[in-house]
DNA sequence: TGGATGTTCATGGGATTGCATGGGACTTAA
DNA sequence: TTAAGTCCCATGCAATCCCATGAACATCCA
């Protein structure tokens, strides 16, 4: 049951390279032993559709890109379209002896990064962006949640279990 | 399972050669290795049907092709046309030792390619662009991908269901 | 219990390699 | 001989490797 869970940010240097977080690395090295052994560990990044920010995910990630493809008849216009969108975009991110990688230009500048990134665990992905524009992000997300709470009637406060506690979580949901 | 994945940029010059990106090249090495050793490596390519681009691959397309005809009988009117439609335009491109092709004229002209070539991963095969026409191909793709989200929802569980019934999904945690 | 030791990570910088690219020389065919 | 195709080498930039430093945390032992 591995998952990306939680937040971490860390800082770009001159060159590009940022460390992924020693949990995320832990998780992705675990689906690359599960996948295809002898490959060496890499992600797979593309800027987000609709936020200014990266997504990311180890090989799960590309089965369940092949998995919407696999559906699709070989040689239609449709898989073509969509090859390029969900293949075309994707970049495929070496993690070096030091747990990095280094980001291209053309994803830096779709999320805006510069000094500090800031990485966000959805499960079986996770998101980079900057940390400003993260807090924003969660700051809405925490919203949504109240306002369905509202919704279903779910108003009232649990009373020992510490509401704080459930920042993180509070990203994932609000997701998508 | 080594696809074609991002896209890289290169240079056409005055001989009418190019790069091909170091991954894709080592994507296609993979290939040859695989089925027939001893064969030089080379790509087939070929003018994409339905758009000014280059299609283009290595032993699993052609694979793929033969795959397609085997679909029909044998010495149907069908089977004619597609294998002359699919395989008569088909061009083997030999790599040399520096990791370039060399692009007939006919093929430049087919996609109008000048000075600059983009090659796009594909998951199997890959294309190739001017890269102004892909960046509008890739807006296109991008916008398609956005209105059709919600059935990827949908879709993505019933999908090739992996031996032990879990979708891919769940193919993070498929590991425990 | 508290100080010392070790380990894991993030980070920085220098050294080295890989890769795209340009150009020259050699071969082959008209 | 010319033109086109092929091979080989030179170059410069960028990616990659390797090692050093230092902080945060865990472990051990007196």
């Amino acid at each position: 049951m591995d998952r990306f869970v939680s937040t971490f940010t860390n800082k770009l240097d001159a060159k590009g390279r940022v460390s992924i977080p020693a949990p995320f690395r832990a998780v992705l090295e675990r689906q690359i032993a599960h996948a295809s052994q002898g490959a060496s560990t890499s992600i797979y990044c593309y800027p987000a559709l609709d936020a200014p920010a990266l997504d990311a995910g180890g090989e799960s990630l590309a089965v369940t890109i092949d998995g919407l493809l696999a559906g699709l008849p070989d040689y239609s216009d449709e898989r073509d379209e969509l090859s390029v969108a969900l293949y075309g975009d994707v970049q495929l991110l070496a993690i070096d002896g030091d747990g990095r990688i280094i980001l291209p230009e053309s994803l830096r500048q779709h999320a805006g990064l510069q000094t500090h990134v800031t990485f966000v665990g959805l499960g079986q992905k996770f998101q980079i962006w900057t940390p400003e524009r993260f807090e924003e992000r969660r700051q809405r997300a925490r919203e949504k949640v109240r306002e369905t709470r509202k919704l279903f009637g779910l108003t009232q406060r649990p009373i020992n279990a510490a509401p704080g506690g459930a920042g993180p979580d509070d990203a994932a949901s609000g997701h998508e």
